[in-house]
DNA sequence: GTATCTGCAAAACATTTGCAATTCT
DNA sequence: AGAATTGCAAATGTTTTGCAGATAC
């Protein structure tokens, strides 16, 4: 997605696509690696000219309230954030700290002491060994 | 379960069942109520004798490494604790803060990129409302 | 008697907040 | 100009750590 879509996508959902939104959205949308806010922080300091972390904060704040950003509870020490909003789980590799995505099918949950509740957020997290460090 | 069971039940999964121990782990386990360490901690420092919060931690830990309880990252603020190791999810309500066991299937994920990957702890977590709430 | 456990105070760490300065439209 | 955004420094809140004294078996 070019920047200039991500302005208009940020703009569609009610947020002023001011430049360091701009650049913070453009990268959780081009790297799809569900960094925490010091990630995004480390890598954007030398690319925008006096960002703060109070910056990534707030921006990433004002993503999640209007819900164009997924943040993640993975683990417990740390936020992790997901621009793709769509229904997924996440598998962290507890050997590479990988992150990825898995679909799962939320109709199967059948428990009758759901009845009547109103599902809203689905957090599924799976920790394990990934395909690549178990064959060593 | 009584004292005694529980005793038994830490002695068996290699835990010294020190006096402070077989009382949070009783707490866990008759209250079942997913608390944090904090909760813990408030609920026993007046029936334990000077009851410090770094026992509490490090007890909580000790049980979490020898896996007679799961942590869970319900909430990313605050880790909670449960002595229900059976595989299942946790509902939280996001006006009464309640929060509620439901069971899973684990086939309800299909997906080709967790092919041979090895899947360990599962943390399956939704809020939303319970119906409870959802009446008025 | 020796290893383990406990608790205090301090440290660590991620995240939030207050507020003054800056920037955007 | 006026409102929104930014960034520093300090505050917050949870969890961890170092270590000396207490306790268990």
């Amino acid at each position: 997605m070019k920047e200039i879509k991500i302005k208009d996508y940020l703009f569609e959902h009610g947020i002023r696509p001011v430049n360091k939104r701009v650049k913070i959205m453009n990268y959780l949308v081009s790297k799809r690696n569900h960094p925490t806010a010091e990630m995004i922080y480390l890598e954007l300091v030398n690319e925008i000219a006096g960002l703060s972390k109070t910056t990534v904060y707030n921006t990433l704040n004002l993503f999640v309230q209007e819900e164009v950003v997924h943040a993640l509870n993975i683990e417990s020490n740390e936020l992790r954030y997901d621009a793709d909003i769509s229904q997924h789980g996440h598998f962290k590799c507890k050997e590479c700290g990988e992150v990825y995505d898995f679909s799962f099918n939320k109709d199967l949950i059948q428990d009758l002491r759901l009845k009547n509740f109103v599902l809203k957020d689905f957090q599924f997290s799976i920790n394990g060994i990934c395909s690549i460090c178990h064959q060593h």
